[in-house]
RNA sequence: GGAGAGGUGGCUGAGUGGCCUAAAGCGCCCGUUUGCUAAAUGGGUGUACCCCAAAAGGGUACCGUGAGUUCGAAUCUCAUCCUCUCCGCCA
Protein backbone atom coordinates (compact mmCIF):
# COMPACT_ATOMS: atom_id res chain seq x y z
CA UNK A 1 0.00 0.00 0.00
CA UNK A 2 1.21 3.17 -0.93
CA UNK A 3 0.93 6.38 1.24
CA UNK A 4 -2.29 8.08 0.65
CA UNK A 5 -0.89 11.43 0.78
CA UNK A 6 1.03 10.66 -1.86
CA UNK A 7 -2.09 10.81 -4.30
CA UNK A 8 -3.05 13.82 -3.06
CA UNK A 9 0.19 15.71 -3.04
CA UNK A 10 2.46 14.08 -5.54
CA UNK A 11 0.15 12.32 -7.78
CA UNK A 12 2.62 12.99 -10.99
CA UNK A 13 5.27 10.95 -9.61
CA UNK A 14 2.90 8.12 -8.61
CA UNK A 15 1.60 8.00 -12.29
CA UNK A 16 4.99 7.74 -13.92
CA UNK A 17 5.92 5.04 -11.40
CA UNK A 18 3.32 3.30 -12.25
CA UNK A 19 3.86 3.78 -15.93
CA UNK A 20 7.46 2.81 -15.63
CA UNK A 21 6.02 -0.37 -13.69
CA UNK A 22 3.63 -1.07 -16.87
CA UNK A 23 0.74 -1.51 -14.53
CA UNK A 24 -3.02 -0.46 -15.60
CA UNK A 25 -4.23 1.65 -12.97
CA UNK A 26 -6.94 3.99 -12.55
CA UNK A 27 -5.94 6.46 -10.38
CA UNK A 28 -8.91 9.25 -11.00
CA UNK A 29 -11.00 6.29 -9.24
CA UNK A 30 -8.25 6.32 -6.57
CA UNK A 31 -7.97 10.13 -6.03
CA UNK A 32 -12.04 10.02 -6.47
CA UNK A 33 -12.70 7.39 -3.65
CA UNK A 34 -10.80 9.24 -1.52
CA UNK A 35 -12.79 12.82 -2.14
CA UNK A 36 -15.91 10.49 -1.17
CA UNK A 37 -14.13 9.30 1.87
CA UNK A 38 -13.07 12.59 3.57
CA UNK A 39 -16.59 14.11 2.76
CA UNK A 40 -18.42 11.09 4.78
CA UNK A 41 -15.65 11.05 7.52
CA UNK A 42 -16.51 14.97 7.74
CA UNK A 43 -20.24 14.62 7.73
CA UNK A 44 -19.86 12.28 10.02
CA UNK A 45 -18.23 13.84 12.70
CA UNK A 46 -20.12 16.35 12.47
CA UNK A 47 -23.47 14.81 13.40
CA UNK A 48 -21.92 12.61 15.91
CA UNK A 49 -20.26 15.36 17.89
CA UNK A 50 -23.50 17.11 17.91
CA UNK A 51 -25.03 14.11 19.31
CA UNK A 52 -22.09 13.91 21.93
CA UNK A 53 -22.54 17.52 23.30
CA UNK A 54 -26.63 16.55 23.72
CA UNK A 55 -26.05 13.11 25.76
CA UNK A 56 -23.99 15.41 27.68
CA UNK A 57 -26.09 17.81 28.08
CA UNK A 58 -28.96 15.04 29.10
CA UNK A 59 -26.76 13.49 31.72
CA UNK A 60 -26.59 16.35 33.85
CA UNK A 61 -30.93 16.58 33.55
CA UNK A 62 -32.97 14.96 35.94
CA UNK A 63 -34.52 11.40 34.00
CA UNK A 64 -38.28 11.66 34.29
CA UNK A 65 -38.38 15.92 33.85
CA UNK A 66 -39.99 17.39 30.66
CA UNK A 67 -37.47 18.61 29.07
CA UNK A 68 -35.53 15.56 29.29
CA UNK A 69 -38.45 14.01 27.62
CA UNK A 70 -38.41 17.00 25.05
CA UNK A 71 -34.75 15.96 24.17
CA UNK A 72 -35.13 12.56 24.21
CA UNK A 73 -37.38 12.83 21.10
CA UNK A 74 -35.02 15.26 19.24
CA UNK A 75 -32.10 12.78 20.13
CA UNK A 76 -33.89 9.54 18.39
CA UNK A 77 -33.97 11.47 14.93
CA UNK A 78 -29.75 13.10 14.66
CA UNK A 79 -29.47 9.21 16.36
CA UNK A 80 -30.77 7.56 13.06
CA UNK A 81 -29.23 10.58 11.29
CA UNK A 82 -25.37 9.29 13.05
CA UNK A 83 -26.24 5.39 12.30
CA UNK A 84 -26.70 5.88 8.56
CA UNK A 85 -23.83 8.41 8.06
CA UNK A 86 -21.30 5.72 9.84
CA UNK A 87 -22.64 3.50 7.14
CA UNK A 88 -21.89 6.07 4.87
CA UNK A 89 -18.75 6.07 5.61
CA UNK A 90 -17.31 2.41 6.09
CA UNK A 91 -18.63 2.10 2.58
CA UNK A 92 -16.81 4.72 1.68
CA UNK A 93 -13.56 3.79 2.89
CA UNK A 94 -14.17 -0.07 2.34
CA UNK A 95 -14.36 1.22 -1.79
CA UNK A 96 -11.36 3.58 -1.17
CA UNK A 97 -9.44 0.83 0.51
CA UNK A 98 -10.12 -1.64 -2.25
CA UNK A 99 -8.83 0.47 -5.40
CA UNK A 100 -5.93 1.47 -3.19
CA UNK A 101 -4.65 -2.06 -3.13
CA UNK A 102 -5.03 -2.07 -6.68
CA UNK A 103 -1.91 0.46 -6.79
CA UNK A 104 1.65 -1.49 -6.45
CA UNK A 105 4.56 -0.08 -5.24
CA UNK A 106 7.03 2.51 -7.11
CA UNK A 107 9.97 1.49 -8.22
CA UNK A 108 13.43 3.45 -7.59
CA UNK A 109 15.11 5.79 -9.62
CA UNK A 110 17.96 3.39 -10.44
CA UNK A 111 15.71 0.31 -11.76
CA UNK A 112 16.01 -0.12 -14.81
CA UNK A 113 13.03 0.66 -17.96
CA UNK A 114 11.77 -2.71 -19.75
CA UNK A 115 8.63 -4.17 -19.90
CA UNK A 116 9.30 -8.02 -19.59
CA UNK A 117 11.91 -10.68 -17.99
CA UNK A 118 14.28 -10.11 -21.32
CA UNK A 119 15.14 -6.76 -20.22
CA UNK A 120 16.56 -7.09 -17.07
CA UNK A 121 20.21 -6.14 -16.77
CA UNK A 122 22.86 -8.39 -16.04
CA UNK A 123 24.80 -6.46 -13.13
CA UNK A 124 27.92 -8.46 -12.39
CA UNK A 125 28.89 -12.30 -12.94
CA UNK A 126 30.92 -14.11 -10.79
CA UNK A 127 33.44 -17.52 -11.82
CA UNK A 128 35.06 -18.48 -14.05
CA UNK A 129 33.05 -21.46 -15.79
CA UNK A 130 35.85 -23.06 -17.59
CA UNK A 131 37.21 -23.56 -14.36
CA UNK A 132 34.61 -24.11 -12.02
CA UNK A 133 32.28 -26.75 -14.12
CA UNK A 134 33.40 -30.08 -14.53
CA UNK A 135 33.85 -31.91 -17.80
CA UNK A 136 31.55 -34.55 -17.07
CA UNK A 137 28.72 -32.41 -16.31
CA UNK A 138 24.55 -33.48 -17.15
CA UNK A 139 21.72 -32.24 -16.15
CA UNK A 140 21.36 -33.81 -12.72
CA UNK A 141 18.02 -36.03 -13.45
CA UNK A 142 20.86 -37.42 -15.87
CA UNK A 143 22.86 -38.74 -12.74
CA UNK A 144 22.90 -42.86 -12.72
CA UNK A 145 21.77 -42.42 -8.99
CA UNK A 146 19.97 -39.86 -8.87
CA UNK A 147 16.54 -41.75 -8.53
CA UNK A 148 17.99 -43.15 -5.64
CA UNK A 149 19.33 -40.47 -3.97
CA UNK A 150 16.16 -38.23 -4.34
CA UNK A 151 13.37 -39.95 -5.22
CA UNK A 152 10.33 -38.24 -6.56
CA UNK A 153 8.41 -42.01 -7.21
CA UNK A 154 8.15 -42.76 -3.54
CA UNK A 155 6.92 -38.79 -3.51
CA UNK A 156 4.79 -39.40 -5.75
CA UNK A 157 3.26 -42.56 -3.89
CA UNK A 158 3.41 -40.57 -0.33
CA UNK A 159 1.70 -37.05 -1.50
CA UNK A 160 1.91 -36.52 -5.19
CA UNK A 161 3.88 -34.62 -8.04
CA UNK A 162 6.63 -32.03 -6.67
CA UNK A 163 7.09 -33.87 -3.03
CA UNK A 164 10.02 -35.88 -2.91
CA UNK A 165 12.29 -37.82 -0.64
CA UNK A 166 15.89 -37.33 -0.06
CA UNK A 167 17.39 -40.28 1.00
CA UNK A 168 20.87 -41.21 3.17
CA UNK A 169 23.33 -39.12 2.33
CA UNK A 170 21.44 -36.88 0.22
CA UNK A 171 19.26 -36.17 3.26
CA UNK A 172 22.53 -35.41 5.02
CA UNK A 173 23.88 -32.96 2.38
CA UNK A 174 20.45 -31.12 2.23
CA UNK A 175 20.80 -30.66 6.31
CA UNK A 176 24.68 -29.72 5.28
CA UNK A 177 22.80 -27.01 3.05
CA UNK A 178 21.01 -25.64 6.10
CA UNK A 179 23.33 -25.35 8.09
CA UNK A 180 25.89 -23.94 6.10
CA UNK A 181 23.77 -21.27 5.08
CA UNK A 182 22.08 -20.56 8.34
CA UNK A 183 25.77 -19.96 9.69
CA UNK A 184 26.73 -17.77 7.22
CA UNK A 185 23.55 -15.93 8.02
CA UNK A 186 24.58 -15.74 11.60
CA UNK A 187 27.81 -14.72 11.32
CA UNK A 188 26.70 -11.88 9.12
CA UNK A 189 24.44 -10.70 11.84
CA UNK A 190 21.39 -12.43 11.29
CA UNK A 191 19.55 -13.29 14.36
CA UNK A 192 17.97 -17.03 13.74
CA UNK A 193 14.33 -17.53 14.18
CA UNK A 194 12.27 -20.87 13.86
CA UNK A 195 9.15 -20.26 12.53
CA UNK A 196 5.12 -21.45 11.97
CA UNK A 197 5.05 -23.10 8.86
CA UNK A 198 1.37 -21.91 8.46
CA UNK A 199 -0.24 -18.90 9.24
CA UNK A 200 -3.63 -17.27 9.08
CA UNK A 201 -5.05 -15.32 6.74
CA UNK A 202 -3.94 -12.02 8.46
CA UNK A 203 -0.18 -12.60 8.07
CA UNK A 204 -0.97 -13.69 4.66
CA UNK A 205 -2.62 -10.71 3.67
CA UNK A 206 -0.30 -8.22 5.43
CA UNK A 207 2.93 -9.60 3.62
CA UNK A 208 1.12 -9.69 -0.36
CA UNK A 209 -0.17 -13.28 -0.63
CA UNK A 210 -3.61 -12.74 -0.10
CA UNK A 211 -5.83 -11.34 -1.59
CA UNK A 212 -3.76 -11.91 -5.13
CA UNK A 213 -2.10 -15.65 -4.76
CA UNK A 214 -4.69 -17.12 -3.13
CA UNK A 215 -4.25 -20.33 -5.51
CA UNK A 216 -0.52 -20.39 -5.41
CA UNK A 217 -0.73 -21.50 -1.41
CA UNK A 218 -2.05 -24.66 0.38
CA UNK A 219 -5.05 -23.66 2.27
CA UNK A 220 -5.80 -26.02 5.51
CA UNK A 221 -9.52 -24.98 5.39
CA UNK A 222 -10.90 -26.69 8.60
CA UNK A 223 -8.57 -24.12 10.67
CA UNK A 224 -8.43 -21.50 7.67
CA UNK A 225 -4.59 -21.51 8.35
CA UNK A 226 -1.97 -21.15 4.57
CA UNK A 227 1.13 -23.08 4.08
CA UNK A 228 3.80 -20.54 4.26
CA UNK A 229 4.95 -20.36 0.55
CA UNK A 230 8.60 -18.32 1.84
CA UNK A 231 9.52 -17.87 5.22
CA UNK A 232 9.16 -14.06 4.35
CA UNK A 233 5.28 -14.72 5.71
CA UNK A 234 5.94 -15.60 9.49
CA UNK A 235 9.45 -13.95 9.58
CA UNK A 236 8.47 -10.64 8.37
CA UNK A 237 5.24 -10.49 10.37
CA UNK A 238 6.46 -11.28 13.85
CA UNK A 239 6.88 -7.71 14.25
CA UNK A 240 2.91 -6.69 12.84
CA UNK A 241 1.01 -4.34 14.12
CA UNK A 242 4.30 -3.28 16.54
CA UNK A 243 6.12 -0.26 17.12
CA UNK A 244 9.96 -0.62 16.77
CA UNK A 245 12.80 1.30 19.15
CA UNK A 246 15.08 3.08 16.06
CA UNK A 247 17.67 2.04 18.05
CA UNK A 248 17.18 -1.02 17.47
CA UNK A 249 17.03 -0.54 13.35
CA UNK A 250 18.51 -2.44 10.88
CA UNK A 251 16.56 -5.63 12.77
CA UNK A 252 18.30 -8.50 10.82
CA UNK A 253 16.69 -12.05 10.41
CA UNK A 254 17.30 -15.45 9.05
CA UNK A 255 14.97 -17.98 9.18
CA UNK A 256 15.21 -21.67 7.43
CA UNK A 257 11.91 -22.89 6.76
CA UNK A 258 10.41 -25.88 4.15
CA UNK A 259 8.35 -23.65 1.63
CA UNK A 260 4.59 -24.81 -0.13
CA UNK A 261 3.85 -23.91 -3.80
CA UNK A 262 0.55 -24.65 -5.28
CA UNK A 263 2.73 -23.22 -8.77
CA UNK A 264 -0.74 -24.38 -10.15
CA UNK A 265 -0.19 -23.67 -14.26
CA UNK A 266 3.42 -24.69 -13.91
CA UNK A 267 4.65 -27.36 -15.88
CA UNK A 268 7.29 -28.72 -18.98
CA UNK A 269 10.81 -29.74 -19.27
CA UNK A 270 12.10 -26.67 -17.73
CA UNK A 271 10.85 -27.50 -14.23
CA UNK A 272 12.15 -30.97 -14.40
CA UNK A 273 13.57 -32.78 -11.64
CA UNK A 274 14.69 -30.68 -8.40
CA UNK A 275 14.02 -26.93 -10.61
CA UNK A 276 10.57 -26.71 -9.40
CA UNK A 277 8.96 -28.27 -6.71
CA UNK A 278 5.99 -27.93 -4.40
CA UNK A 279 7.53 -28.26 -1.22
CA UNK A 280 11.30 -27.18 -1.21
CA UNK A 281 13.86 -25.40 2.16
CA UNK A 282 14.89 -22.27 1.94
CA UNK A 283 16.69 -19.99 4.43
CA UNK A 284 15.93 -16.31 4.05
CA UNK A 285 17.01 -13.26 5.13
CA UNK A 286 14.69 -10.32 5.95
CA UNK A 287 15.59 -6.91 7.41
CA UNK A 288 12.95 -4.41 8.98
CA UNK A 289 15.50 -0.82 8.39
CA UNK A 290 15.38 3.00 8.67
CA UNK A 291 13.93 4.45 5.48
CA UNK A 292 16.83 6.34 4.58
CA UNK A 293 19.34 3.23 4.80
CA UNK A 294 16.94 0.69 3.25
CA UNK A 295 18.68 0.74 -0.62
CA UNK A 296 22.14 0.47 1.54
CA UNK A 297 21.05 -2.25 3.05
CA UNK A 298 19.97 -4.10 0.35
CA UNK A 299 23.19 -3.89 -1.62
CA UNK A 300 24.56 -5.19 1.72
CA UNK A 301 21.61 -8.34 1.52
CA UNK A 302 22.77 -9.34 -1.42
CA UNK A 303 26.24 -9.12 -1.06
CA UNK A 304 25.41 -11.67 2.22
CA UNK A 305 23.62 -13.83 -0.25
CA UNK A 306 26.29 -13.80 -2.97
CA UNK A 307 29.18 -14.38 -0.32
CA UNK A 308 27.12 -17.84 0.07
CA UNK A 309 27.65 -18.38 -3.33
CA UNK A 310 31.45 -17.58 -3.94
CA UNK A 311 31.98 -20.28 -0.65
CA UNK A 312 30.06 -23.09 -2.55
CA UNK A 313 32.45 -21.81 -5.39
CA UNK A 314 28.96 -21.77 -7.63
CA UNK A 315 29.38 -19.19 -10.64
CA UNK A 316 26.50 -16.61 -10.78
CA UNK A 317 25.34 -13.56 -12.22
CA UNK A 318 23.34 -10.71 -10.67
CA UNK A 319 20.45 -9.57 -12.30
CA UNK A 320 19.03 -5.92 -11.56
CA UNK A 321 15.11 -6.47 -12.34
CA UNK A 322 13.59 -3.82 -14.81
CA UNK A 323 10.56 -1.80 -13.68
CA UNK A 324 7.98 -3.68 -15.93
CA UNK A 325 9.80 -6.92 -14.32
CA UNK A 326 9.75 -5.93 -10.65
CA UNK A 327 7.52 -7.69 -8.62
CA UNK A 328 4.01 -5.36 -7.51
CA UNK A 329 5.21 -4.42 -3.78
CA UNK A 330 8.86 -4.36 -5.36
CA UNK A 331 11.00 -0.90 -5.14
CA UNK A 332 14.31 -2.39 -6.26
CA UNK A 333 14.76 -6.11 -6.69
CA UNK A 334 18.32 -8.18 -7.52
CA UNK A 335 17.70 -11.54 -8.58
CA UNK A 336 20.58 -14.31 -8.15
CA UNK A 337 20.90 -16.66 -11.06
CA UNK A 338 23.08 -19.92 -10.57
CA UNK A 339 24.87 -21.88 -13.66
CA UNK A 340 23.80 -25.39 -13.81
CA UNK A 341 26.92 -26.53 -15.90
CA UNK A 342 24.51 -29.97 -17.26
CA UNK A 343 21.35 -28.01 -18.01
CA UNK A 344 23.24 -24.99 -19.45
CA UNK A 345 21.05 -22.67 -17.97
CA UNK A 346 20.56 -19.67 -14.99
CA UNK A 347 18.51 -20.75 -12.65
CA UNK A 348 17.53 -18.45 -9.91
CA UNK A 349 18.43 -19.31 -6.40
CA UNK A 350 17.87 -15.95 -4.60
CA UNK A 351 15.93 -12.62 -5.20
CA UNK A 352 16.95 -9.56 -3.04
CA UNK A 353 14.08 -7.00 -2.47
CA UNK A 354 13.65 -3.59 -1.11
CA UNK A 355 9.46 -3.18 -0.26
CA UNK A 356 10.57 0.44 0.90
CA UNK A 357 7.30 0.55 3.76
CA UNK A 358 4.62 -0.80 0.94
CA UNK A 359 4.13 -3.93 3.38
CA UNK A 360 5.43 -2.20 6.30
CA UNK A 361 2.02 -0.09 5.76
CA UNK A 362 0.04 -3.32 5.26
CA UNK A 363 1.47 -4.79 7.74
CA UNK A 364 1.55 -1.87 10.43
CA UNK A 365 5.05 -1.76 11.09
CA UNK A 366 6.79 1.20 12.52
CA UNK A 367 9.08 2.60 14.53
CA UNK A 368 9.25 5.93 16.87
CA UNK A 369 11.96 8.41 16.08
CA UNK A 370 13.96 10.12 18.78
CA UNK A 371 11.92 13.30 18.02
CA UNK A 372 8.56 13.22 15.74
CA UNK A 373 6.26 10.86 14.71
CA UNK A 374 6.07 7.06 14.11
CA UNK A 375 6.96 6.13 10.41
CA UNK A 376 6.50 3.05 8.42
CA UNK A 377 10.08 0.94 8.40
CA UNK A 378 11.20 -0.64 5.34
CA UNK A 379 11.13 -3.99 4.67
CA UNK A 380 13.76 -6.20 3.23
CA UNK A 381 14.52 -9.75 2.25
CA UNK A 382 16.21 -12.43 -0.06
CA UNK A 383 16.93 -16.00 -0.27
CA UNK A 384 19.75 -17.12 1.58
CA UNK A 385 19.43 -19.38 -0.29
CA UNK A 386 16.44 -21.55 -1.80
CA UNK A 387 18.31 -25.31 -1.27
CA UNK A 388 16.80 -26.76 -4.57
CA UNK A 389 18.30 -25.82 -7.53
CA UNK A 390 21.69 -24.42 -5.25
CA UNK A 391 21.73 -28.43 -5.17
CA UNK A 392 20.95 -29.27 -8.69
CA UNK A 393 23.74 -26.75 -9.64
CA UNK A 394 26.16 -28.49 -7.29
CA UNK A 395 25.62 -32.11 -8.59
CA UNK A 396 25.87 -30.68 -12.22
CA UNK A 397 29.08 -28.78 -12.00
CA UNK A 398 30.95 -30.89 -9.81
CA UNK A 399 29.89 -33.93 -11.67
CA UNK A 400 33.00 -36.63 -12.11
CA UNK A 401 33.70 -38.93 -14.81
CA UNK A 402 33.24 -41.84 -11.78
CA UNK A 403 29.74 -40.90 -11.16
CA UNK A 404 30.77 -39.05 -7.77
CA UNK A 405 30.13 -35.41 -6.64
CA UNK A 406 32.31 -33.57 -5.07
CA UNK A 407 31.43 -31.87 -2.37
CA UNK A 408 32.23 -28.21 -1.84
CA UNK A 409 35.01 -27.50 1.10
CA UNK A 410 32.59 -25.09 2.91
CA UNK A 411 30.09 -27.88 2.96
CA UNK A 412 32.50 -30.71 4.43
CA UNK A 413 32.27 -29.76 7.91
CA UNK A 414 28.39 -30.28 7.71
CA UNK A 415 28.51 -32.91 5.52
CA UNK A 416 31.33 -34.94 7.36
CA UNK A 417 32.54 -36.53 3.62
CA UNK A 418 34.27 -35.07 0.64
CA UNK A 419 31.99 -36.63 -2.27
CA UNK A 420 28.52 -38.07 -2.60
CA UNK A 421 27.14 -41.00 -4.75
CA UNK A 422 25.32 -43.99 -4.15
C1' G B 1 -13.47 -31.68 22.54
C1' G B 2 -16.08 -30.32 27.72
C1' A B 3 -16.54 -26.97 32.13
C1' G B 4 -15.07 -22.47 34.49
C1' A B 5 -12.42 -17.65 34.75
C1' G B 6 -10.62 -13.73 32.04
C1' G B 7 -8.95 -10.08 27.72
C1' U B 8 -8.77 -2.14 29.76
C1' G B 9 -3.10 2.55 27.67
C1' G B 10 4.41 0.89 27.24
C1' C B 11 3.40 -2.38 31.94
C1' U B 12 0.38 -3.58 36.58
C1' G B 13 -4.56 -2.63 37.56
C1' A B 14 -9.59 -0.03 39.08
C1' G B 15 -13.98 0.81 36.67
C1' U B 16 -21.12 -3.17 35.91
C1' G B 17 -25.48 2.48 31.48
C1' G B 18 -24.50 9.35 31.57
C1' C B 19 -18.69 14.93 34.39
C1' C B 20 -14.80 7.99 31.50
C1' U B 21 -12.04 13.77 28.77
C1' A B 22 -10.55 5.85 31.77
C1' A B 23 -8.66 6.16 38.70
C1' A B 24 -4.15 4.77 40.93
C1' G B 25 0.71 2.90 40.65
C1' C B 26 5.06 1.67 37.73
C1' G B 27 7.97 2.99 33.56
C1' C B 28 9.54 6.91 30.23
C1' C B 29 10.50 12.40 29.00
C1' C B 30 11.35 17.61 30.75
C1' G B 31 12.24 20.58 35.11
C1' U B 32 13.29 21.80 40.52
C1' U B 33 16.14 20.41 44.74
C1' U B 34 20.81 17.98 45.74
C1' G B 35 29.02 16.90 46.38
C1' C B 36 27.77 12.36 42.76
C1' U B 37 24.24 8.48 42.67
C1' A B 38 19.82 7.66 45.03
C1' A B 39 15.65 9.87 47.20
C1' A B 40 12.09 13.79 47.16
C1' U B 41 9.08 16.99 44.25
C1' G B 42 6.31 19.69 39.91
C1' G B 43 4.72 18.99 35.01
C1' G B 44 4.25 16.03 30.70
C1' U B 45 3.63 11.28 28.41
C1' G B 46 -0.90 6.77 22.97
C1' U B 47 -2.51 5.68 17.83
C1' A B 48 -5.33 6.67 13.45
C1' C B 49 -8.27 9.83 10.79
C1' C B 50 -11.13 14.51 9.56
C1' C B 51 -11.56 20.11 9.29
C1' C B 52 -8.02 24.28 8.51
C1' A B 53 -3.35 26.86 2.64
C1' A B 54 0.06 26.06 6.85
C1' A B 55 0.81 26.78 11.93
C1' A B 56 -2.13 27.38 16.07
C1' G B 57 -6.50 25.22 17.11
C1' G B 58 -10.88 22.21 16.84
C1' G B 59 -13.29 17.47 16.06
C1' U B 60 -14.10 11.96 15.57
C1' A B 61 -12.79 6.97 16.54
C1' C B 62 -10.17 3.26 19.38
C1' C B 63 -11.12 -0.71 26.51
C1' G B 64 -9.47 -8.44 22.03
C1' U B 65 -12.58 -8.50 17.22
C1' G B 66 -17.47 -8.05 14.83
C1' A B 67 -22.64 -7.24 15.16
C1' G B 68 -26.81 -5.57 18.24
C1' U B 69 -29.87 -2.96 22.27
C1' U B 70 -30.07 2.44 23.82
C1' C B 71 -31.03 9.40 23.26
C1' G B 72 -26.24 7.58 25.41
C1' A B 73 -21.99 1.43 25.96
C1' A B 74 -15.34 -0.12 28.58
C1' U B 75 -20.02 -1.31 31.24
C1' C B 76 -25.99 -4.81 28.76
C1' U B 77 -27.02 -8.91 24.65
C1' C B 78 -25.22 -12.22 20.76
C1' A B 79 -21.31 -14.16 17.83
C1' U B 80 -16.19 -14.87 17.28
C1' C B 81 -10.84 -15.08 18.38
C1' C B 82 -7.30 -15.53 22.09
C1' U B 83 -5.24 -16.51 27.23
C1' C B 84 -5.37 -19.15 31.93
C1' U B 85 -7.26 -23.34 35.25
C1' C B 86 -9.38 -28.18 35.53
C1' C B 87 -11.11 -32.55 32.77
C1' G B 88 -10.90 -35.52 28.22
C1' C B 89 -8.10 -37.01 23.93
C1' C B 90 -3.29 -37.34 22.04
C1' A B 91 2.59 -36.96 19.52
Amino acid sequence: MLDPKLFREQIDTVRKGIARKKFQVDLEAVLAADEVRRHAVAEFENARALQNSANKEMATMPKGSPEFQAKLAEMKAASARVKELEKKVSEAEEVWKQVSLTVPNIPHDSVPEGRTENDNKVHSTWGDVDQLISPAAKPHWDIAWFSKAIDFERGVKVTGAGFPFYVGDMARLVRALIQFFLEEANSAGYTEVHAPLLVNAASATATGQLPDKEGQMYHAQTDDFYLIPTAEVPVTNFFRDEILDEASLPVKRVGYTPCFRREAGSWGAHVRGLNRLHQFDKVELVKWTHPNESFNELEKLRGDAERILQKLNLPYRVLLICAGDIGFSHSKQYDLEVWAGGQKRWLEVSSCSNFTDFQARRAGIRYRPKDGKVEYVHTLNGSGLGLPRVLAAILENNLQPDGSVVVPEALRRWYGKDTIKF
